[in-house]
DNA sequence: TTGACGATCAAACAGGTGTTTGAATACCAT
DNA sequence: ATGGTATTCAAACACCTGTTTGATCGTCAA
């Protein structure tokens, strides 16, 4: 067997091109001829670096997760001793700036929305391990701005209309593009859409904190 | 040349399979003889019946549209004379109620979502015809929620933070159903989910609407 | 009854898919 | 230099893709 060394040349530059014509195209759509092209390898170097495309996909979905870790890091946000509108702020631009992040290291967040639309199967390790704890994060989070009297499912749903309004900025992106392209264009606007995002939010959760006792 | 009959039966067969498969697996990956198999008719019947799959998959596109406006019409969205809260409550619950119906004829929101994400060139016919109108519509509503001092660009971006809350639930539906699946647990659930969006935003709106004169 | 036409079908087509194979090559301790 | 191991490659494999073909069936006017 073959050493599974991150060093490795070929290796490594399959794993990239990988990433990115997974990103383009999905799991499906993606082909080896197309990665194995992009990389400028053979065909069988898939198969024998990798067991498969599916285990190819796989590592090339974790390691987009580790490179946005490390280039986007939600480590503040995890700070239990900052007040919880400013770890909300925290939590919304780095979502936000890794779902714009177009750049050759932020094929992640594509990556992602596509194995959340479309599961093949890897979604479940990523949920538990990442997703899971964030969003047990959010809901201590939520819960200090809006108040204690909601019901633990309508603190859930807060946070998905919070992470819904990032979401939609990768998901709708082509109808974005088309409509409004002034509100994603460039880095300040893009800084501009998740403080709005961020004063959306906070002023929601705020005000409805304050006549939370209105609710049933 | 063959009659384009609404009540032939087999084309309209195919067209009912075609709606679900292509919602189900998207536009590349379904494959023909899927759709003629689960019509029960024979592969050649969709280049019969329709041009080619990129034709099928268009007509099957208008075809979920009308159904949409059928079930669930966004007429009284537009009754310019209703309050604009009123108008923003009917928006968000048919939108939402679109994009959860997951009955026979609720495939309309995973078709959209699926070419939105990943457009096929059919996107633009739609985008021109039913969206930027609903747009329009949406900025004139959310200004008079908001007040006069933003931007158009912010009140664009106030538009996506409204849309964003209720795609969410199409385009994160895995990971909803892993992680607090209650929320859209049956109709009740999903009337909640609604009135809270609307709630949750127009409580946004209003609270930044009054401190709108600190905003640049 | 006949003949023409639209609808349906099994079969084949050309091209693309992931994967396997076996030979050729590069590398390195002996 | 030599033998052995890890790597790379062109070619082939079996299967799936959208599309086309030509035969067959049913229908209905002449």
């Amino acid at each position: 067997m073959h050493p599974t060394d991150d060093t490795d040349p070929t290796r490594n530059r399959i794993l990239r091109a990988a990433l990115e014509i997974f990103a383009e195209r999905g799991f499906r759509s993606a082909t080896i001829r197309d990665i194995c092209g992009r990389a400028g390898v053979n065909v069988a170097s898939v198969n024998y670096h990798f067991r498969s495309k599916q285990a190819l996909y796989r590592e090339a979905l974790t390691y987009a997760f580790q490179e946005a870790e490390r280039k986007y890091p939600q480590t503040a946000f995890a700070d239990a001793s900052l007040p919880p509108a400013d770890r909300l702020r925290l939590f919304i631009r780095t979502l936000l700036l890794r779902l714009m992040d177009d750049s050759h290291l932020g094929f992640h967040a594509r990556l992602m929305a596509r194995e959340i639309a479309d599961p093949t199967g890897a979604l479940d390790l990523i949920i538990e391990t990442v997703m899971r704890p964030r969003f047990e994060m959010l809901r201590v989070i939520v819960r200090q701005l809006a108040g204690p009297d909601w019901a633990r499912e309508d603190i859930d749903r807060f946070i998905h209309n919070i992470i819904g309004q990032c979401l939609v900025y990768r998901h709708s992106r082509p109808m974005i593009d088309r409509l409004c392209p002034e509100i994603i264009a460039g880095p300040a606007a893009i800084d501009r859409t998740a403080e709005l995002i961020h004063q959306f939010s906070l002023a929601a959760l705020r005000r409805l904190g304050e006549t939370a006792e209105a609710q049933p």
